[in-house]
RNA sequence: CGGGGAGUGGCGCAGCCCGGUAGCGCAUCUGGUUUGGGACCAGAGGGUCGCAGGUUCGAAUCCUGUCUCCCCGACCA
């Protein structure tokens, strides 16, 4: 195993594969397409959950759980919600195994076919709903605000480590409400709660927006959007909200009583994050070096190494540190001091290096002498000698300052990485030689999209929500438009 | 599903063309010296070479079949 990673001028694919195994994030399984998320990569995950969830709580959303499996007649309830996912189901058949008669292990026992098949949700709108007919009689009962955390199935062709695998973990939430207005507040408000999230947690600016026909949400209405910018300069959609109309509750007949006493389908939401945001966070912020986490999300937040001759030395540094941790951790900074004997300080830095801790501190004789401490921050690679007086706040004060830095240095990306163009042949040039966001005017027909997809590999990554009114023509098509859309190459 | 590549100790690879009973680096274990940017020395353990057939006195190596994984395309959050 060589001691450096792929350089992402080199092979940016290559980095993000080598890193996400290197920092033990998360590595390919015995499944095809199947990922094992190793408890490093689990625990940033479970700092993700954690902030969500609060956030979903705090906009009166409860938790609850509904069954893995889901009877193949209510996928095809809804029309266009089959064909947006009937080609990439796993579909189960049988209930039993039974001793192989030739004695190899165990075989399909053939007796046990199941009457009807059952699909592994792809997503769970059809059995939601299916529940929710039985939960919904009167306005009473709304707006009905629930959400759940799970595992998906979509039998992907082509899988990468987070972005795309076949199973992955998300958070949906379904909601239904009895007017048109409130179903489209709640999905606009949960786009904001993603928001928020992805640039005060993930450090991550992004674009937010509404998806053309074409990229919407196969039984949605409207699919609202945040896209965020890699730094290979793809487009990468880190959450989605969409607003359902009556479609799921017309398919599965849920109606309510309003005041008037007129029965009414009620009006539906979903909007869901995956284990995909990981692979936002590692390819927004991450350098040659390894990983560069937001202190918010970084499981060690400061890692202290002793640098030390004797176990006297070791135990006088210990002495030394003790009184920092146990403030540190009252404050809810999560510090490790590492005082493994098994590997020496240079191999430590490396190592917390590759894997983002956000502040190490480095402690050695000298230091004690001088009543220091060597800080160094993860995403400037800068160091600096520190006297241990008032080091605690130094050092709050500094995962603050580096989660803001982290957000800005992200959002100048972004802001460079984002061009306007008038013509076909600049949209091109652009794309091929800076990639990005590429704001254009577009005639609004699905037609032209696709083409420009074709020719391209470039799609419509949303309209702008505060898209400005501007009288222009499309670039492909020469028709008239009232305002610019996005345009990127995306994973 | 098309096109390419690869399966050999835990990981990364060499050996295969030209058959002779398996080797290197990292990791692991033991002992010692080390420790301010990925330490060094000495010793040790660990592989029926993806699987199944075949050719041969003899197969990691040649032949046939088969399975799996990875990369590139079409599909997708």
């Amino acid at each position: 195993m060589s001691k450096s990673l792929p350089k992402r001028s080199e092979n940016y694919s290559e980095w993000y594969n080598e890193l996400v195994k290197r920092a033990d994030l998360a590595e390919n399984s015995a499944v095809r397409g199947c990922m094992v998320i190793k408890p490093y990569g689990f625990s940033i995950w479970e700092k993700m959950q954690r902030a969500l969830d609060d956030m979903f709580k705090e906009t009166g959303h409860t938790n609850a759980y509904f069954p893995l499996f889901i009877p193949k007649s209510y996928l095809s309830k809804e029309a266009s919600h089959v064909e947006g996912f009937a080609k990439e189901c796993a579909v189960v058949t049988h209930y039993r195994l039974k001793n192989d008669p030739n004695g190899k292990g165990v075989i399909v026992d053939p007796e046990a076919k199941l009457e009807e098949e059952l699909i592994v949700r792809p997503t769970s709108e059809t059995v939601i709903w299916s529940t929710y007919k039985n939960w919904i009689q009167s306005y009473r009962d709304l707006p009905l605000l629930i959400n759940q955390w799970a595992n998906v199935v979509r039998w992907e062709m082509r899988t990468r480590l987070f972005l795309r695998t076949a199973e992955f973990l998300w958070q949906e939430g379904h909601t239904a409400h009895s007017t048109a207005a409130e179903a489209i507040a709640e999905t606009k408000q949960m786009l904001e709660v993603y928001t928020t999230f992805a640039q005060e947690w993930m450090a991550l600016p992004v674009l937010r927006g509404v998806k053309t026909a074409n990229e919407r949400f196969a039984g949605a209405v409207d699919t609202y959007c945040i896209e965020a910018l890699m730094q290979d300069g793809k487009a990468l959609q880190a959450g989605t909200s969409h607003f359902l109309g009556q479609n799921f509750a017309e398919a599965f007949d849920v109606k309510f009583q309003s005041k008037e006493g007129k029965l009414e389908h009620v009006w539906g939401t979903s909007w869901g994050v995956s284990t995909r945001l990981m692979g936002a966070l590692i390819m927004a912020h991450s350098d040659d070096n390894g990983l560069v986490l937001p202190p918010k999300l970084a499981p060690i937040q400061v890692v202290i190494v002793p640098i030390y001759k004797s176990e006297e030395q070791l135990q006088a540094i210990a002495d030394k540190v003790k009184p920092i941790t146990t403030e540190l951790k009252k404050r809810g900074i999560s510090v490790k001091f590492d005082d493994n004997d098994a590997f020496k300080p240079g191999y430590k830095f490396a190592e917390y290096e590759l894997k983002g801790v956000p502040v190490r501190l480095a402690i050695g004789a000298r230091d004690l002498e001088n009543n220091t401490v060597e800080v160094a921050r993860r995403d400037t690679k800068t160091k600096e000698t520190v006297v241990l007086d008032g080091i605690v706040d130094h050092i709050s004060d500094l995962l603050d300052d580096i989660q803001l830095s982290i957000y800005n240095k992200a959002l100048a990306f972004k802001e460079e990485n984002t061009t306007s163009v008038d013509s076909y042949e600049e949209f091109k040039r652009v794309l091929d030689e800076k990639g990005g966001f590429v704001l254009a005017h577009w005639d609004g027909t699905s037609e032209t999209e696709e083409q420009i997809k074709e020719e391209t590999k470039a799609t419509i990554r949303c309209i702008p929500l505060d898209q400005k009114q501007e009288d222009g023509v499309c670039f492909y098509s020469g028709k008239p438009s009232k305002g610019r859309v996005v345009f990127a190459r995306a994973y």
